[in-house]
DNA sequence: TTGATGTATCAAAAAATATTGATGGGTTAA
DNA sequence: TTAACCCATCAATATTTTTTGATACATCAA
């Protein structure tokens, strides 16, 4: 029923990652399908720095996984910790009703 | 199957607002039971206008309510939000297998 | 080899968020 | 009334995050 203390850090920093909208727009535009840098690039019409630093951010979050081909280096998604935050949320509603407060003082 | 653009914005205020230690530790309290600010800076050990601070962001991302009592005001989870929260992270893996890329270029 | 391409990383600047302390507005009890 | 209490808000500061441009490191093609 208690929230995962030692989760709640790796949990944290799923939502954080989600809380961009460039980021939000990549995990999006993954959800078709694995894309390497430069089609992200392309796609999102923003500079591959920028990308690069945004992509570390989702996969350090365990959002996206990458492998290189070559000289290409392609991100997808991580489904697996999409259903942890999923998971995460859900508690919230398993208990049903949550009481109002008995009066302070 | 494509993910609403209009929604976006307000899902992603949600993760912000849960992207941070002090406002998952408050919602985290809030799950159990409905708290008024003075409740909540005392079990959180927290100044009370940074708390005022949080739980406005929490508002705004309309993951809590708020309803007024006397001098008291009682913050409660909005289990909706939460909820399509849920469901936004749920349509990640509705669609099960994400194709490998083609080859780029 | 050499040069072009795809990507990560770094430092500096810019922008966004959070913290702090002070103040003020409601509400209640005396 | 007055004073105490609960809370929101504001301005100033501190902190964190993001952006930008430069650079460096692989890999591949020629």
């Amino acid at each position: 029923m208690s929230v995962n203390v030692e989760n709640t850090v790796e949990i944290m920093a799923g939502f954080r990652a989600l809380a961009d909208p460039l980021r939000l727009q990549i995990i999006e535009l993954l959800r078709s399908q694995e894309l390497c840098v430069c089609e992200l690039c392309k796609k999102l019409e923003v500079n591959q720095s920028k990308l690069s630093f945004h992509l570390k951010n989702l996969k350090e979050a365990g959002l996206v996984n990458s492998h290189q081909e070559g000289r290409w280096i392609y991100y997808r998604l991580n489904l697996v910790q999409f259903v942890a935050l999923e998971h995460y949320l859900a508690e919230y509603r398993r208990f049903g009703d949550i009481p109002s407060a008995r009066n302070c003082q």
